[in-house]
DNA sequence: CCTCAGTGTGAGTGGTCAACCACTCATACT
DNA sequence: AGTATGAGTGGTTGACCACTCACACTGAGG
């Protein structure tokens, strides 16, 4: 039945998922609307007209993207607070702060937060798409930590932090202000 | 004179001033890539040709529009010290927190610092800028409040946490998720 | 071997973009 | 009145955009 050594076609779906994964690095750069469906199409090796037989428009296909990278960041946390020493809120938070600024070494999959957030503002599928990634990660941090409502809010807003610090490359900058802004933030 | 048709002629330094203030709303829909020049130009009620006699590029005017969010900023900033009750460092950074929530009010002001943050990314041009622009105010803020690097580090952390409340319009839905994220933060 | 459903593409489509240029008009100063 | 200068525009351009479609190719089941 396994002839994938051979197979020189892949089912939609295989394809589906290779463009999800490829695309992450092209739309990271310039965001939605910056990034033309050509250049996705290049990321994953096919034709540009190949991208609308898998993705029924560009904005579907950036929604899934979005979707794709929450569903990331979800599973970081899950590992992070898998491996908190001690189960103190504080333990585990700062476990899952570990681990998702391992996660994004990648910096791709945290500019895509970014440019997800930016298309937010006038793309409703969009807008919808983070609310729904944002409502599910931050239950998820609320139930596995046990944190009060001040100390998960600390944790996102120090995870925003880390984007404009990213963003921006702050912490390529040797000032003073960059130092007080990056102080403590893990960069792995 | 009897058929009245007065065509104003303003100064190009008071056109260029114009073109600013208006393309702040132009650009905080779509951001710096989805925005075009005849959006710009209509906001400022000019033909698109003279944006290019005003401002040499595209680039070149976004960025102008970045750095007079950065000026307006500070101000906002410094008018909060000044009102501060009290001279200890969390009077005078909750007093300037207040201040920057009264200026947002507008939220063109503080999508404009979201788009810049997302072209920072790959146009060399803002990305300077934007460091620039957080360079005086994190050195303003620390110098007007006093307060350690924690204290500084939390206040631009609750600033970013703030930008991502109101781009997801994470304040228009009724939720534990969007009201852990927004507890606290004001919202005139 | 043939069939056929599904994978994949080349070659477009109409529309829009940033940028440019030849030009007109309003005003200030002879 | 004439002239110089700068404000402001209509029209255009070539590149590029999202999206479409007719058609070619592949390989598993018969």
């Amino acid at each position: 039945m396994s002839t994938e050594r051979t197979r020189h076609l892949s089912t939609a779906e295989e394809r589906r998922e290779t463009v999800l994964r490829t695309a992450i690095g092209a739309f990271a750069a310039r965001g939605y609307w910056g990034t033309t469906t050509t250049e996705v199409a290049k990321a994953a090796g096919i034709s540009q007209a190949y991208v609308y037989r898998l993705f029924p428009s560009k904005e579907s296909l950036f929604v899934a993207v979005v979707e794709h990278c929450f569903v990331q960041v979800r599973g970081s946390l899950e590992r992070g607070a898998a491996e908190a020493t001690g189960s103190s809120p504080e333990a585990v938070l700062r476990s899952m702060g570990d681990a998702y600024a391992r996660l994004i070494v990648d910096n791709d999959l945290m500019l895509i937060q970014l440019h997800a957030q930016a298309a937010a503002v006038s793309e409703p599928a969009v807008r919808e798409a983070v609310q729904k990634g944002y409502a599910r990660v931050v239950e998820y941090v609320r139930g596995a930590s046990g944190g009060s409502e001040d100390e998960i809010q600390q944790f996102f807003a120090m995870g925003m932090l880390c984007h404009l610090i990213a963003s921006i490359g702050a912490d390529e900058v040797d000032a003073p202000w960059s130092r007080t802004l990056a102080a403590g933030v893990r960069h792995y």
